[in-house]
DNA sequence: CAGGATATTCAAAGCGCTTTGAGACCCGCC
DNA sequence: GGCGGGTCTCAAAGCGCTTTGAATATCCTG
C-alpha cells in the first residue's frame, strides 16, 4: 500500500492525503479523520526511502563501533548504552543503524556514513586519549555527539561524558580515609581517554595524600575477569601486598575476590574492593545491599541522555555545541572496610 | 556531490556514470576507470536513500530486540551475536537497524518495518516457547531468520539454533557419570525457547539414569550473577543439599561459585558446577585452562551463521528456508569433579 | 447576492538514483 | 558507398514521498 493508492481509494490527493497524515492545517478535521483512519485499516505507512528522500532526512542515527582486539571493552557496556539510546529513538522515531568497523576502515567508514546520507548523525563511540574522528566527523559536516571525550582535543566538540576523574578521585580517597596506603588500580586500556581519566583521579588522590604512586600497582587491559583475577592474584602474593583494590568495572572487581577467596582473604576486611559499576542490567551490584562499594553511573541512562542530546542539536544546528558531564554515585557496600591493623 | 554533478564533471551521462560505477558491461574500459577515480577523488557514493527508492531494496536488515522486564536475558549476549551478524553485513555491504521493542507494541512495530520498506529481512530475537511472531513475519511477507525456534510452531520457518537439549543432557549425563545424584538446575526465564529445551534435556538425562526429577532442584529466572547467588545459597543450606550445579550462563555460575566460596566449600570437590558458554568475549571462561567445565557454543559465530542465512535466502527467495542446528562442544575445566563420598 | 476572505483540495515538480528504449558512432564487409 | 553488428552514450520514466503554487469550495459581510 503506498500513497497513491491510499489516496485513490480515499477519492483524494496525494497531497491532501499527505496533509492529512503529517498533522499540517489546512485539511479538514473530519478529512483528517477519514485519512488517518483509512491509513490505519490499510496499514499504509509511509515508505522510509521516498519519505527520506523527499525530506532530506534520514530518520535514523549511526553507532560506529570501532571493532579491533580491544573491542570486548566497549561490548559488554554496549547493550545498556544501546537500550538507553533507544528509548529515545523510539519516542521520537528515529531508527539506530549500527557499525562495527575495524579499526584500518575507519575513516572511510564515516566518509561514507556521510556521503550515503542514511543517517542524519552519529554517536562517537569509544573515544581514545587523543582522537583523530572528532576531526573527521567535523569535516565530513554530519552532526555528531562523542560518548566520553578525548583529552587530545582542544576544540569543542559535543559530548556527554561521566565524570571520570573525579568519580575514581573520590574512590581512592575513600581507601585513603579508611587507612589503605597500598592501593592498586586495575585499570581499563588506558589508550581509551576514560581510562586515562580514572587513572589521573586515582593519582591526584594518592599525591593528595603524599602517598607514592607505584607503577607496579597500576595494571591496565582488557577489562575481563581473567585480568582481576591474574592480577591481583600477583599482586596479593608479593610480600607489600596492596590491601586495596580499585577496579574499572564489577568482571574485574569479580576476578578481584576470586583471587582473594583463593588466598582464603576475606573481603571487606582482609581486602578492599572498590569498582566502578556501570550499572549494567544483567550484572547488578548485588540485589538488595550492595556487593561491591562503588562508583556508580548508569551507561542506559547515559545513552539515553546522548540520544537526547544529539537529537536535540539536530533539530537545531545553530545551538551551541551540549556538553554534559555526568556525576558518578559512591556507593557503599561490604566490599570495603579499615585496612588490616598490621599494614597501617 | 551527487550523481549529477559527478557525470557533469565527467561530461557523461548520468546512466553512463551509474553504469560505469555498477559494473555493467556496456562502459568501455577506459570510461569506467575514469569515472571510478574521479569517484574516489570526489568521494562520491551514492545515496542509498535513492539507489534504495529505485532499485526496491534497502540494503539492511533489522534486528528487532524484545524489551520488557525480560529483556536483560538477551542483553549480555546480544553485544557478541551482533558482533557476528556485523561481520557478514559488513562484507555484503550492508546495515544493520536495531530496535528495541516493547512487548506490548512489537507486532505493530513488525508490520511497520515490513511497511516503511527500510529493511530487507529482519532478524527474530529471543523466541518463546510458543512465539506469535513467526505466523506474524510470515503473514508480513518481510523474509526472516529466527535465532534459536520456537517449540510450540509446527510450520516450518527458517532458523538457527543451538542443540541446547542435546547440550544439557550432556552435560547433566556427565555430572550423572562423575557419582552426582542431587543435581540443580539454574536456568534462564522458562517461556524462552531456549530455557525450556534445556530443562527438557537435563530431565531427559536424569530420567535416563532413574534419577527422580526435583522440583525443588530447579529455579528459573533472569540469568543475574545474584540468581546464582542466591538459588545456590538457598539450596546449599538444606539438610540434602545438590552436589552439582547446572547453570545456563557464566554469570550465574559466577553467582553459584561465590556461595560456595562463601560456605567454604571447595569448587570441583565439594561442590561441581556445569555451566553453559556462550563464548562471550568479554567474559571468557578462564584464560588458559577453562575456569567452568562448560557446554560451549560462541554466539558470536551464531550472530555470523545467522546473517549469512538470511542474506542466502533474501538473495534467493524460492530456496527452502535454511534450517540449521549448531552443536555445542562439551569443555571440561576444573569445576567438576566426583560426587563427594558421603553423597553417594 | 456580489465580493473577498478563508478553508480545502489539487496537479506537478523535485529529491537522487536505476533502468529502459533509443540514438550515435565505429567497424569491417560486400 | 552502404549496411549490419557491436560498442558506447543518452534522454526520460519511474521509485514513493513532500511541498509549492494554483485552483476550487465555502463562508461571511455589507
Amino acid at each position: 500500500m503506498n500513497l497513491k493508492q491510499l489516496s485513490d481509494i480515499l477519492n483524494l490527493s496525494q497531497t491532501t492525503v499527505s496533509r492529512a497524515l503529517n498533522g499540517y492545517p489546512e485539511v479538514r478535521e473530519a478529512t483528517r479523520r477519514r485519512v488517518m483512519e483509512a491509513a490505519h485499516r490499510y496499514n499504509y505507512t509511509p515508505n522510509t526511502r521516498a519519505k527520506g528522500l523527499a525530506t532530506g532526512r534520514a530518520m535514523s542515527i549511526g553507532h560506529v563501533i570501532p571493532l579491533s582486539r580491544k573491542h570486548e571493552i566497549l561490548n559488554p557496556v554496549f547493550g545498556d548504552f544501546i537500550t538507553g539510546a533507544s528509548e529515545a529513538y523510539v519516542a521520537t522515531g528515529y531508527d539506530l543503524v549500527l557499525s562495527l568497523v575495524p579499526d584500518d576502515v575507519q575513516a572511510e567508514h564515516y566518509r561514507n556514513l556521510g556521503a550515503k546520507g542514511n543517517v542524519d548523525g552519529i554517536i562517537l563511540h569509544g573515544p581514545l586519549v587523543s582522537d583523530s574522528r572528532i576531526e573527521l566527523l567535523r569535516e565530513i559536516g554530519l552532526p555528531f555527539l562523542v560518548h566520553g571525550r578525548s583529552s587530545g582535543i582542544k576544540e569543542t566538540y559535543p559530548y556527554l561524558d561521566m565524570n571520570n576523574r573525579r568519580a575514581f578521585a573520590r574512590a581512592t580517597r575513600h581507601l585513603v580515609e579508611l587507612g589503605h596506603r597500598r592501593i592498586a588500580l586495575l585499570n581499563g586500556d588506558e589508550s581509551m581517554d576514560f581510562a586515562a581519566r580514572r587513572r589521573a583521579g586515582y593519582e591526584d588522590a594518592l599525591r593528595e595524600a603524599g602517598i607514592r604512586i607505584d607503577p607496579s600497582l597500576i595494571v591496565s587491559g582488557e577489562m575481563t575477569e581473567s585480568l582481576g583475577l591474574q592480577a591481583a592474584g600477583e599482586m596479593l602474593d608479593r610480600p607489600e601486598a596492596p590491601t586495596a583494590f580499585l577496579t574499572s568495572s564489577i568482571v574485574i572487581a569479580l576476578g578481584v575476590e576470586r583471587a582473594g577467596f583463593r588466598r582464603g582473604l576475606a573481603i571487606g576486611r582482609d581486602l578492599s574492593i572498590i569498582t566502578h559499576d556501570d550499572a549494567l542490567s544483567y550484572l547488578p551490584n548485588g540485589s538488595d545491599e550492595p556487593l561491591f562499594t562503588a562508583t556508580r553511573s548508569s551507561v542506559r541512562e547515559a545513552g539515553r541522555r546522548c540520544a537526547e542530546l544529539l537529537l536535540a542539536s539536530i533539530a537545531n544546528p545553530d545551538a551551541p555545541p551540549p556538553q554534559e558531564l555526568l556525576e558518578a554515585d559512591l556507593i557503599i557496600g561490604r566490599s570495603t572496610g579499615p585496612a588490616p591493623r598490621k599494614d597501617i
